[in-house]
DNA sequence: CGGACATTCAACCAAACGGTTGACGATTCC
DNA sequence: GGAATCGTCAACCGTTTGGTTGAATGTCCG
């Protein structure tokens, strides 16, 4: 995985992950807080961070003896600069964002539970 | 692989299929052409194709006993979508693009030939 | 028809992935 | 100090991935 952008979409291709991700969107979050949604257990978790973390989209900081993990978006920018030359996307409505989420959500939802 | 976005970003997250995709953007191109750069079997790009092609990025259509591949950069705004959620990215200049893709191909070179 | 060309299929392999469980290392609180 | 809490490590397991090789399938051409 020598290329960034390799490990950014690599990490982006997992819908945990992703998951994850939108969690973080919302606000800074305990490891234990992160799992707490998803149907398995927290070393998973615990491994799904440490993906996202090398692949530089979140940064996990140890206080007390909670870590706290936050959205790093600026790792995605190369990605997005990457993707966007092949479609010349307008920019993108928030309300898009919105309803894919949503789209998500209802997915995983629909999918028996969490995830 | 049931959504989607999975589909796109796995594909995504291998470089030689990026590659692909961006000598796709310069042209439609034959499978044999296509693989001419790589230094491994047609069998393995055929399969790289395929994935490119499940993954919507891509489509193939046989003319005659060459078949044409022929990038389907829509595949790639849902893609884009959810990324740009993330960070409020400005809609990118063409000269990052740009300056991103030489990047890739020095990169290729530094690393002993072809991919 | 028969040969050459373009592409995929099938079987196989090693390595990576996503998950589990159980032990372990930090840290806080009583 | 000792118990509880938070998180990771290590070993293991089944599946997927990215590659190989060799045979098979289409398709054109002489």
């Amino acid at each position: 995985m020598t290329n960034p952008l390799d490990a950014t979409f690599a990490a982006l291709a997992d819908p945990t992950r992703r998951a994850i991700l939108t969690m973080l969107l919302e606000d800074d979050m305990a490891v234990t807080d992160v799992a707490q949604p998803f149907a398995m257990s927290l070393a998973a978790i615990s491994k799904h961070l440490t993906v996202l973390a090398e692949a530089g989209l979140i940064s996990r900081e140890r206080r007390g003896r909670v870590i706290w993990c936050k959205l790093e978006p600026d790792a995605l920018r190369a990605a997005s600069v990457w993707m966007q030359g092949f479609g010349q996307f307008d920019p993108v409505d928030l309300d898009d964002f919105e309803r894919f989420l949503a789209g998500e959500l209802a997915e995983r939802e629909a999918s028996g539970g969490d995830i």
